[in-house]
RNA sequence: GGGGUGGUAGUUAAGUUGGUUAUAACGCCGGCCUGUCACGUCGGAGGGCGCGGGUUCAAGUCCCGUCCACCCCGCCA
């Protein structure tokens, strides 16, 4: 190991020297991003995270130096010495160092590279395999350095918001306990208690409650949470919440302090206003006309209903479809009626993947209304269409007439895709609102689910219901939407113990599993729970919108591929057979 | 568990209806070159087509299975 960094202490970054510092001797250290040997100059283009400046090597200067530089490849790291001169006539403005470069007169090689298996440019210029297997040299590239630089900041811009506003941040423990519903845990395996495990936290729920009991009126953290489920382009099973709670607050408090988090970090880093406070959509509304509890309300194009217009229609689908129970919803794609017959069948396509049996359209032209079903319909049934929806010669109606949730999701998915496809939505804009009374239970197969999770208050206008009626109770929990995705959840606790066994028992969890897997909970419950609520912003999912990513996996360092393992560490991985035998566990596959 | 897309030199891609020694660009190696910044220029090496079967006189090209990556459904309180 040399003695250069003992010698010479690094003076600047690859990214700051500029005219002005023409004349001075400079300690540069980086990356070779380039090299240029023109057999007497060697241009070499140093980078490191700031970004990149030029070196010449001149055997004019210093002949060591150059013999030096002529041994450089790709991705060589080096130390070098110099003085900051003028490019003169022959400035690149393309670079922020592009007026100077840096004449060479010591170059130390701190480690050659193997020859990098793919470039490092601003484009990822190799498949996701060799990239995720080489994530030290992805990571290099400028764009996702950019990502994780933002991510960064926005740590920081959080952490200073909830100081600012008095909360503390309390960490609470990775090895919990396992919870009864939800998402699957990661286990971890006691070897001082054989045959017991730890749960990694699917999120710090029960403990950032007991903290409110234990009297921390306003606590925040930046959470690591771990769920064992599949992956999808914005779900790793690994993933950060920023997680708050407060005391003694309603929904109105919770969402002032949530409005002033997101201002205080979209604001500083998209330069874009945001406007509080966020616009609020009931759970049913959202569903009504967006089609989903997660709208991208930057466009129109709402879904309308053509329940009761249809509902003796001549077409016997329609009307049977009412006849059952179903719902008819329509959306008007204005210009759509361009679309070709194979453009139609894709959409068609793309509703029955959430179950639609099929996708009905009419273009509007200016010789009339053209599509198969055209003719079931009446004089009046048209004129009614057409008044909800506010045809004009060029549009295209869209229908689905099923069950009143596949009629939705289907029609909101569509919607969402045509939004993205005909980029209705503009990039800049952030639209942030709040979808709030979100029902308590999701019913499925008559059994019943929390649809947030069971420590939820119900609305208590709904409380009668959990005794009568338990599908329609409202709860007090909210979500967070951003340009179509769900940025974060939350509730009013349910801070009365009476309720919360209601729930559990509604749930199907009975006294004895309750007592087993949340006694520690039930009890603290009891001890002078003060009312209290909550919120979790997806910190991934965030730093990915604001930084125009469209993977997760462009926003965290070290990600997890679709079959939730890591290419470069190479795990999961078998263990040693004495590892498994201290902890007593067999394998068996 | 299911649907879709992709896997051909180090990399990115092309490869006609199955048919002589599998193309290109970039990268890599060597020579020349003092104003390049996608440097230029001359020369060179490098793969048998993810893996395993099968059909055929003949298989990147067709069939079956399998692995990996990505997107989606289910799943994700």
């Amino acid at each position: 190991m040399s003695d250069f960094l003992s010698q010479y202490k690094r003076t600047h970054t690859c990214g700051e020297l500029r005219a002005s510092n023409v004349g001075q001797r400079v300690t540069l250290c980086g990356w070779v991003q380039n090299y240029r040997d023109h057999g007497g100059a060697i241009f070499i283009d140093l980078r490191d995270r700031y970004g990149i400046t030029q070196l010449k090597f001149d055997p004019t200067v210093d002949e060591a130096a150059h013999q030096q530089a002529d041994r450089l490849r790709s991705e060589w790291v080096v130390g070098v010495c110099g003085t900051v001169v003028s490019r003169g006539e022959n400035v690149n403005p393309k670079m922020a160092t592009g007026e100077i470069e840096v004449l060479g007169e010591l170059l130390e090689i701190f480690n050659p590279s193997l020859t990098p298996p793919f470039e490092i440019g601003d484009a990822p210029s190799a498949n996701d395999n060799l990239r995720l297997e080489f994530r030290y040299l992805d990571l290099r590239r400028r764009p996702l350095q950019e990502n994780l630089i933002l991510r960064s900041r926005m740590n920081k811009l959080t952490r200073d918001y909830f100081d600012s506003q008095g909360f503390l941040e309390i960490e609470t423990p990775i090895l919990m306990k396992t919870t009864p519903e939800g998402a699957r845990d990661y286990l971890v395996p006691s070897r001082v208690n054989p045959g017991q495990f730890y749960a990694l936290p699917q999120s710090p729920q029960t403990l950032k409650q007991i903290l409110m009991i234990a009297g921390y009126d306003r606590y925040f953290q930046i959470a690591r949470c771990f769920r064992d489920e599949d992956l999808r382009a914005d779900r790793q099973p690994e993933f950060t919440q920023i997680d708050l709670e407060m005391s003694f607050v309603n929904q109105n408090d919770v969402f002032e302090v949530l409005e002033g988090l997101m201002k205080a970090i979209v604001e500083p880093v998209t330069g874009q206003p945001v406007v509080t406070p966020f616009p609020r959509l009931t759970y049913r509304e959202a569903i009504e006309r967006y089609g989903s509890d997660k709208p991208d309300t930057r466009f129109g194009m709402e879904l309308g209903s053509l329940t009761d217009i249809l509902a003796e229609s001549q077409l016997k689908v329609f009307a049977d479809v009412v006849g059952s129970g179903g719902v008819i919803k329509a959306m008007n794609v204005k210009k759509g009626a361009e679309f070709s017959r194979s453009q139609l069948d894709k959409l068609t396509d793309f509703v029955k993947i959430y179950g639609a049996k099929g996708l009905a359209w009419i273009k509007i032209n200016a010789e009339g209304w053209q599509a198969p079903i055209v003719k079931f319909f009446s004089d009046a049934e048209k004129a009614a269409i057409g008044e909800r929806l506010g045809l004009e010669v060029g549009d295209l109606v869209l229908i689905v007439a099923d069950q009143y949730r596949i009629a939705h999701e289907s029609m909101g998915q569509l919607r969402a895709h045509l939004g993205k496809t005909l980029e209705l939505a503009d990039p800049n804009r952030y639209d942030l609102l709040w979808v709030v009374d979100f029902p308590l239970f999701d019913e499925a197969d008559g059994k019943l689910n929390a649809m947030h999770h069971p420590f939820c208050n119900p609305n208590p206008a709904d409380f009668e219901l959990l005794f009568s009626d338990p599908g329609k109770v409202r709860a007090q929990g909210y979500d967070m939407v951003m340009n179509g995705n769900e940025l974060g959840s939350g509730s009013i606790r349910c801070h009365r113990q009476d309720i919360q066994r209601r729930i559990f028992e509604l749930l199907g969890i009975g006294e004895e599993e309750a007592e087993q897997k949340f006694g520690f909970f039930l009890r603290a419950l009891q001890h002078g729970t003060p009312p209290h609520a909550g919120f979790a912003v997806g910190m991934d999912r965030l730093v990915m919108l604001l930084a125009g990513a469209t993977s997760l996996r462009d926003v965290i360092a070290f990600p997890k591929t679709q079959k939730a393992t890591d290419l470069m560490m190479q795990t999961p991985s078998r263990p040693d057979a004495t590892q498994l035998t201290e902890l007593k566990i067999r394998v068996t596959q």
